[in-house]
DNA sequence: ACATAAATATACAGGACTGTATATTTAACT
DNA sequence: AGTTAAATATACAGTCCTGTATATTTATGT
């Protein structure tokens, strides 16, 4: 047997004239939920968007089905269709914030103001190693849904060419030639890609002894020890 | 309705005593198909089994189904099952097919007799450049694969640390010390590995331009001249 | 206390896929 | 020419998933 019960529903028969009243928030998916929730309310936007991120990393996205983000919150799937359209509804949402230029740790890193030339790259190495602001697992987990999925392929080559860009500009600090400073940065990043794209498994003790190698070999520079000292800080970079 | 017809089926009535007599190429996989076809014979296993791995390439595991494969081999999903025990078989094969060490044409570049200590690096970049033995993309689709399969991943952990071991003898062989060895092997594969991961778009002929600046990048040494040369040479490797 | 609307729950219809059982086709061998 | 078995086709049962329509629950504001 296939459904359940197979019994008439009443409710066909005296149908009400209206229903399903658009929800405003499925039109501006931007707005954020009320503090002040009302009704019988279990769930926030904010949720399903992070147990989605969640299905995404662990499974990639053919793993974000409403169904199982429903069962991880343990509410109805009726309870997504209130805040969003559709399956794609949410891809879209979460493609759309990862790429957002501001929302990306690296970039930033790279693009602040800087006492020496070499400040990027300290700041750019030290977030790859703490993994705070940085999520080496989302970063790879929307590489992998790039491979296969037109719009998520662009949104990854354009926060790609982004990094690439400022590391390059970095490297132009440190008065390397225009081509040896291109392939610089791409040795830089690729490598980074790579590193994460296999997993390493390392303590971040073991990153931290070869740290200073990797550095030497990848920027020509070496490194000075007091920036060791600054991966000890308790900041949320 | 969801089946076309609900009439009973004749057949389950005068039913065969014995059926499914089982094939013997399910449990000895490695059996090749015989030269000589019987019978109503339309596919091979190594049709179906190249056809997976297209899947796999252009779509990921999940995109590898039997119905899909049946559909691009125009037969029914019937003939699926005369190869095959069940949709884990087949995925099964690809894999072991591919983490097998002498199928692995990246480590046999690197694991030959060499003249001089840089011949595996030489053997090594251009069968990254040319890509005829090397599918980079197979290759990448295996990664992805190992990012949410156990199997897969444990497949895919054994060929990177025997290529990064590979890599590690070879730049011992350049007399650089065994940290420096290490590390070094790590950052030319993780950026290989980052290369191909990011879909970098470039004709051959860019990748020649770049090649001497990432090959004195990436090894410590030049490139020289007459090694550019072989990469316009007509062979399969 | 009560009406309102936000959020959830339920029922239904249907697509895509798997795997099993059995029937059918067909080339090769005798 | 008939037999055999390799390969394919078909029917069926069932799971997982989507999306729509409608009913139900419940905290909040009045």
């Amino acid at each position: 047997m296939l459904y359940k019960t197979m019994k008439p529903n009443p409710a066909k028969i005296n149908s009400q004239k209206k229903a399903n009243i658009k929800n405003p928030n499925k039109t501006t998916p931007n707005k954020t939920t009320p503090n002040k929730t009302r009704g019988n309310t279990k769930t926030s936007r904010a949720q399903w968007l992070a147990e989605a991120r969640n299905l995404l990393i662990h499974g990639g996205v053919e793993n974000v089905k409403i169904d199982r983000l429903s069962k991880n919150l343990k509410v109805s799937r009726g309870g997504y269709y209130w805040f969003f359209q559709n399956r794609q509804h949410i891809l879209d949402l979460l493609l759309a914030d990862w790429s957002d230029e501001k929302n990306d740790p690296l970039l930033n890193a790279l693009n602040g103001q800087n006492a020496t030339p070499l400040e990027p790259f300290f700041r750019f190495f030290t977030r790859l190693l703490r993994e705070r602001s940085y999520s080496p697992k989302l970063d790879s987990a929307m590489r992998d849904w790039g491979r296969h999925y037109k719009d998520a392929a662009e949104a990854v080559e354009q926060v790609d060419n982004r990094r690439i860009e400022a590391l390059r500009i970095a490297f132009l600090g440190l008065d390397y030639s225009p081509a040896e400073a291109f392939i610089r940065a791409r040795i830089l990043y690729f490598h980074q890609i790579g590193y994460y794209s296999m997993k390493v498994i390392e303590t971040e003790t073991q990153r931290q002894q070869y740290l200073p190698i990797y550095f030497k070999q990848l920027t020509g520079f070496d490194l000075p020890d007091e920036i060791l000292d600054r991966l000890y800080e308790n900041d949320t970079n």
